[in-house]
DNA sequence: CGCTGCTTTTACACTTTCTTAACGCCATGT
DNA sequence: ACATGGCGTTAAGAAAGTGTAAAAGCAGCG
């Protein structure tokens, strides 16, 4: 069984995520204040936390950033609309996803689910979304056993995407690993390379999503 | 009875890999760093060798990268990241498989003798691609069974290529293997080879494709 | 020494890929 | 409705990578 630790200052809130998350089986352990989440997360060793970010007293990024010093495991952030820029942050830090309040339960189940989805132990260095596959040792692309032709950005890019898959990759995250030290160009020409992987998966492979203001997800169909 | 080397630095890794192996009839020998283990693999000849790349003082790849220079013995990679560039770069240098801890003792096992079989039919002194054949032993090609002539550089790209025929070999690859530890040139000579080796394989051998940016592939017409 | 065969360097035309810029679209907010 | 900002799309120039030939180093050897 999961444990899933819920870290949020509304009681209405943790209540509601407490039955909701029961429901499917988790094992449910709650914390009003960043403080007291932390020690609970020590204590308890969750599967999935899930963080508000509207925290009062240590703030939300503070406490990811200080769980993030010990401990790798899975966070879903929960902000209200419009946190844009503390959303990106929050991902940039180290948390898997997040969802807006409010939210629908199939949503919030849906995301927690993928983010909890361990990588199980790949032996051979590929990586593996639905019908694509990544093989990085011999830098090849399949889709659906088809070989898919990509020029290195367009797999550097698709590789960031696909290690992340079913995740929000900022788009500083992508500009960094792509465009590794050079040009701090925030999207110019990264649009460009995205619609060009677009037109090569087709209807077939994974879509790549935009999330506007955040950056982009691949999502298997 | 073959003869096993444990690179690893946990004692308690090392015990268990040391009764894993025993029970299946290796011969172990251990070390926990990689200077010794280097000493170790020099001195006993094993026939194969389980790589730590977690290692505190010298680097695992540095170890890999070490041993290369001198012997092509089986190298089985034990790794607790997941990180999948770091896998490749072990690939690439020369590893011949990789296991991601923990793991199942069958699972080792099945790679072990994976690994050890491959070897074996590696040393199976030729390489057959289409009309191509190489004798590594000899050091000669034929192409249609008309011998054909070939410089030792030649030969040797010739080889990396037709040792994954039909696959992509990165630029890295080849430098690694045919230049081995000497010039870090890109690419600068290996343009002129490239073009020596396609006219000397003509219209009847096999093709040497390029993938602009990533390396070459030989592909069978 | 000059030859010979191999490797590396140099140079330039050519191809592929990357970047840049422009424009239209859709959403949101005034 | 109109402006705004972020995104998708397209086209063209810039940059990087590649093919090819010829010449320049570099051994060994008569």
């Amino acid at each position: 069984m999961s444990k899933a630790l819920i870290i949020d200052d509304e009681q209405q809130m943790r209540r509601l995520l407490r039955m909701v998350l029961e429901s499917r089986g988790y094992e449910v352990c709650e914390a009003a204040e960043g403080q007291l989440g932390l020690q609970e997360a020590a204590f308890h060793r969750p599967d999935v936390v899930l963080l508000d970010l509207g925290l009062p007293g240590m703030n939300g990024i503070e406490v990811l950033k200080r769980l993030r010093e010990w401990s790798d495991v899975p966070v879903l952030i929960l902000s209200v609309r419009d946190q844009e820029t503390i959303k990106v942050e929050a991902l940039e830090i180290g948390a898997d996803d997040y969802v807006t309040k409010p939210f629908g339960t199939a949503e919030l189940l849906a995301r927690l689910t993928v983010i909890q989805r361990r990588r199980f132990t790949r032996q051979s260095a590929e990586i593996v979304v639905g019908a694509l596959k990544l093989d990085l040792l011999h830098h090849e692309a399949s889709l659906d056993e088809a070989p898919l032709k990509l020029t290195p950005t367009e797999f550097a890019l698709l590789k960031v995407l696909a290690e992340h898959a079913g995740r929000i990759v900022t788009q500083n995250q992508i500009m960094k690993q792509v465009w590794a030290g050079q040009s701090s160009d925030p999207s110019e020409g990264l649009r460009v390379h995205i619609n060009h992987l677009r037109k090569k998966l087709g209807e077939a492979g994974p879509r790549i999503v935009n999330e506007p203001g955040i950056g982009y997800r691949l999502e298997e169909p």
